[in-house]
RNA sequence: GCUCCUGUAGUUCAACGGAUAGAAUAUCAGGCUUCGAACCUGAAGAUAGGGGUUCGAUUCCCUUCGGGAGCACCA
């Protein structure tokens, strides 16, 4: 598409076009394939919209072009239509070639980049929030790869803030003497919460609180072991949160170790004057000269802050990598606190690029998800949920299938559903989950995709005739529904470097669910297997072929699976 | 109170300032002796209100109303 794109450049070039062209697509195929407006050449030649595209089309027309077959001027638009026949064989070729490299660019080479993913805490619930941003930091992952950065994905795991103090001290309080469950994480989530509540319902466990937090932060012999076994308790399950979504971390780095430093840190500041002491003796930077507010570094009680260790963790993360750029993925809520934090990193004279990706939040039907009104969504109970939801269905259909096959099946189609849903929108924007809907398998869903893989797939195996590449005529797919495909092909490459450039994994699914459906379109229109001669189910298996690739290759970036049947 | 985000079919979401505002879902009407019906085709259905900028506004500006988030000892 780029190339058809350039060459349509040249033309409008030709016929006098200066400056930045942009070009779009016609609301319908009929229109043609590719459009230029001509609202600014027109404002430049000082006539009217219509008049300049009757130019540019009469100049044009005249001009010999292998990829454009006709040139069209309808009302303020010039209008082009592409060669069919030229375009298919190049981009089945190319898809051909290039296989699972097709849709790759090396904007970024030679470029390292860190992406910190999903930095969350110990000793609390692993909820569908959490959810979101590991499938949106692992299709930024992706996405940087595959336009040619190298890519370093970090956690970072807050072990050693309050919520660990309050857990651990509600853990001794009330249940002291119980054995953990089969799942502890999910235990420590609950004690986390429960003592919360206790605290803000009863303010004189204040100090016994305070207690605990003086005795952890001392190291104190007693309670420093029980520390160490429930954070490795959370740690373990993350770990295998982590491996069933596919994410793999070069590095993670831990608040317990980091504290320390940023209390050095914070000292050094205060010497350098770029913090300064503030109300109660507490440790602030005052970012008012750049309408950033003030931004906390030390409590008046000398305790640290989420600041206090964020700073030394971007010195640790860039010394470690030696990267160029860092991202970090978290809530939107976040997003001031995100502008204060990297406002002080550059006065400290960071020099690198440093990006923040906020996604919006998690609403639930029922009302906004939160852990003090027990209404959290936890990411293994959707899991199991959606799991067992697509293993009835699975066995329903396949009654010949063994159980571990149908598991598998289950396995790949829930990833597909979930990871789906969570990237269906704009990542900033706030969605509203409701299970019902995550847990359809039709429409704009995971698994409708799957399904086209799958049908393909079908298609493949049965297909008797061996297409031999060279033989293939191109010229025969010139049905509109084939040309359509052929268009949507061409266009993956594009939409590889734009969802980069917005941050935005809905360009991603989108895509996926655009094709899939113009595959259904003509898969429903005209047949493969029982065309009207042999030369054309050639040609169609082929593209067939070749809309699977490029499907498996934009699931890929969602790092969502697919299978041979379903 | 201040700052930021946001308001599009019943619902959940699209639309570089450009052509007839697109999908999904729900509803209604159709389609399997034919490559997999977890599919396809059709119908009906929307830009919160009021100003402004522009040849042209869902998009930019102002304003009213509604929703969300953040604003010094929480992460």
């Amino acid at each position: 598409m780029q190339e058809v794109k350039k060459e349509i450049k040249n033309l409008l070039a030709v016929a006098g076009v200066k400056g930045q062209i942009e070009l779009t697509t016609p609301p319908n195929p009929e229109m043609g394939d590719i459009a230029f407006a001509c609202f600014n050449v027109a404002k430049e030649w000082k006539i009217n919209p219509k008049e300049a595209a009757d130019k540019i089309k009469e100049k044009i027309q005249t001009k010999k072009s292998k990829l454009v077959k006709r040139t069209e001027a309808v009302g303020p638009y010039v209008n082009f239509y592409l060669n069919a026949v030229e375009m298919a064989e190049f981009v089945l070729r190319q898809i051909d070639k290039q296989k699972d490299k097709y849709g790759d660019n090396k904007s970024g080479k030679g470029k390292k980049v860190l992406i910190e993913y999903p930095s969350n805490n110990t000793h609390k619930e692993f909820h569908i929030g959490h959810f979101r941003n590991v499938a949106i930091g692992n299709t930024l992952v992706r996405l940087y790869e595959k336009n040619g950065y190298k890519v370093y994905p970090v956690n970072y795991l807050n072990d050693f803030g309050n919520h660990v103090v309050k857990c651990l001290w509600g853990l001794l309080k009330f249940h002291k003497n119980e054995k953990p469950p089969a799942n502890k994480q999910k235990w420590l989530g609950d004690i986390y919460a429960e003592a919360s509540q206790q605290v803000r319902d009863n303010p004189e466990f204040g100090k016994e609180v305070a207690e605990i937090q003086k005795k952890l932060e001392e190291h104190d012999p007693e309670l420093w072991p029980l520390f160490m076994e429930t954070r490795e308790w959370s740690i373990e399950k993350f770990e295998k949160i982590f491996k069933q979504l596919g994410v793999r971390h070069s590095a993670v780095f831990y608040e317990k170790d980091l504290k320390g430093r940023g209390q050095k840190m914070t000292d050094d500041l205060l010497l350098k004057g770029v913090a300064e002491i503030g109300e109660g003796g507490a440790v602030i930077v005052n970012l008012n000269k750049y309408n950033l507010d003030v931004a906390m570094l030390r409590k008046s009680n000398g305790a640290g802050l989420y600041l206090t260790s964020d700073l030394p963790l971007a010195v640790a993360k860039f010394k470690k990598f030696n990267a160029d750029e860092s991202i970090v993925v978290t809530g939107t809520e976040q997003n001031f606190y995100f502008k204060q934090l990297y406002k002080i990193l550059e006065i400290i004279g960071f020099k690198n690029k440093l990006t923040h990706i906020g996604y919006g939040l998690v609403n639930l039907k029922e009302g906004k998800m939160s852990s003090r009104l027990g209404n959290v969504i936890l990411y293994e109970d959707l899991h199991d949920e959606v799991y067992e939801k697509l293993k009835m269905e699975s066995a329903q259909r396949h009654t010949d299938w063994s159980e571990k096959k149908i598991n598998e099946t289950a396995h790949i189609l829930t990833m597909a559903a979930l990871k789906f849903d969570m990237l269906k929108h704009e990542a900033a924007k706030n969605i509203t989950f409701d299970t019902k809907e995550a847990t359809a398998f039709d429409g704009f869903t995971g698994p409708y995709i799957l399904y086209v893989v799958a049908r393909i797939n079908s298609i493949l195996a049965k297909s008797k005739v061996k297409s031999q590449k060279s033989k293939v005529k191109y010229n025969l797919l010139d049905k509109p529904e084939e040309k359509q495909l052929l268009l949507f092909l061409a266009q993956y490459e594009e939409i590889v470097s734009e969802a980069l450039r917005d941050y935005n994994p809905s360009t991603i699914t989108r895509y996926c669910f655009d094709l899939a459906q113009q595959f259904n379109n003509f898969y429903n229109k005209h047949s493969v297997l029982n065309a009207e001669n042999n030369n054309l189910i050639a040609a169609r298996v082929q593209l067939c072929g070749a809309v699977k690739n490029v499907l498996e290759n934009a699931l890929n970036l969602l790092t969502i699976d697919s299978m041979e049947e379903m």
